[in-house]
DNA sequence: TGCCATAGTATCCAAAAAGATACCATAAGG
DNA sequence: CCTTATGGTATCTTTTTGGATACTATGGCA
């Protein structure tokens, strides 16, 4: 049955609308500031990036480490689990940037998506 | 910058709830009916199943071949193109699994989520 | 004394996605 | 005639997501 089909809970992990620009710029640039975040993701509101955040943290892909200091200081920085996602990460890259390419060719480049 | 993450033009074609489980019973059978769909996956609606097949039909990754007849008979099935597609559904679904672990592994079994 | 910066919450609202339900055309079979 | 089957559409409502805005605590600095 599709009860066996665990492609969504990959998905899940990738779905949210920011997580994956959240993912580049933290795999990036290594270690990166909640402010930082926000300033590299111009439109994200910081519920947006709260929320996603906390989700990535969850699943164990992001740690969170909080200084204690005034002003606050938290840092997010991919764990050593989340490094194994960026393979998958890598392959939907590779086979989205074709897809635009065969989209091109089937619908011309007028009608992109 | 961000713009050059094409990871979102893959997720799009997964996306919807209902698309990796079509996929996964397409890929089974080879070929399938609309209303052999409708059975496999019992809790879907007819609209959400044809607007499904229909970006999927889209994106050629499935073709739709209707047959002249009364009562109407249309058939699903990947193209060819959308055989490249399954290499990483195969690895999507993988990773998920061993996430699956993964999160049993931290939070235990009795919080599955 | 007042202002700034950081990393958030809390609330409310709008937009998008999904679901429920009803309807349609047509031919075969009884 | 009436019913059944197929592959949809059309409409309306509910649920889920995402966005806007305001607010908070605290220490440093002028």
């Amino acid at each position: 049955m599709a009860g066996d089909c665990k492609v969504e809970t990959a998905l899940d992990i990738l779905v949210g609308k920011w997580k994956p620009v959240i993912l580049y710029h933290i795999l990036g640039k290594g270690t990166l500031r909640f402010s930082e975040l926000q300033r590299l993701i111009p439109d994200i509101t910081k519920k947006m990036l709260t929320s996603q955040l906390r989700e990535l943290e969850y699943h164990d892909i992001i740690n969170r480490k909080i200084y204690a200091q005034i002003p606050p200081k938290v840092e997010y920085s991919l764990t050593e689990y989340g490094k194994g996602l960026m393979p998958l990460l890598e392959s939907m890259h590779h086979w989205g940037l074709a897809h635009i390419k065969h989209l091109n060719e089937i619908y011309g480049e007028e009608r992109a998506k």
